[in-house]
DNA sequence: AATAGTAGGCACATTTAAATAACCTAGTCA
DNA sequence: TGACTAGGTTATTTAAATGTGCCTACTATT
């Protein structure tokens, strides 16, 4: 069981390891874009809750949270009144900047190309 | 409503809807691993099964099939007894391969910082 | 004749994630 | 006294994702 090799590729199981440790973090609706939003800067929760509309506080905590869990965010308790918490990347969330980025072109990438096909099968008298 | 921006930073609208397109596309428990798989080279329904020990056939389908449907994966039906079946990536799945292998390095480094973590406290006598 | 391999389809059950809503807290201000 | 604030927690509901089991058709093998 938990066959993972095929035809004598060792560094197959590997790589799948790794990838599925990089999915695992990011996994999550908002994990992503919270992700990309705290590479700007440290935000405060109300801000990246109208930064990201349509999510609640609840799950918004949770994805902060898990974030945090995973060693990727930094979060910061002012004890004021009324309360003020900073969300910031820690290094280990600051090294994924590079994979958010490629990721990003990527997506524009892949809509220009699908809007050009839209394009082309809109017109297709030869 | 639908406020995506803050305080004057204009590109920051678009990454996030280029990020959340890429996101969209990816997102599914197995779909980052499959494509791995399909990087390497084309591979048939029973093997892509084999290589991913506990996914169900239904589920391996419907990822193929949404990965198919988002163009990043052609799907070649052989008219044999018994079918064959062969999956392999389109360009577009193809233009994917960097971002997998900065996701890889991105994992590997991430657990060995997390191995070191953990030996650093196993021994905290100073 | 019975069984296994191949690539699924389909209905259903279960699990997980996300959304909704109500409530909490402490201090500050009017 | 009561309202207001930021940043939550908790419980409940809903939706999405995933998994299970049984079905097909045809062939080859035992």
């Amino acid at each position: 069981m938990a066959r993972f090799n095929f035809e004598g590729e060792p560094p197959a199981e590997q790589e799948v390891c790794h990838l599925t440790t990089t999915q695992n973090v990011i996994a999550g609706r908002w994990k992503i874009v919270v992700l990309w939003y705290l590479s700007q800067r440290t935000r405060r929760f109300n801000e990246l809750q109208r930064l990201l509309p349509g999510i609640s506080k609840g799950i918004l905590t949770r994805q902060l949270r898990e974030l945090e869990e995973d060693g990727m965010v930094h979060r910061e308790v002012y004890k004021e009144v009324p309360p003020k918490v900073e969300y910031s990347l820690t290094p280990q969330g600051k090294s994924f900047i590079p994979a958010l980025e490629i990721m990003g072109e990527w997506g524009k990438n892949y809509m220009e190309k699908k809007q050009n096909e839209q394009l082309d099968s809109e017109k297709p008298q030869i």
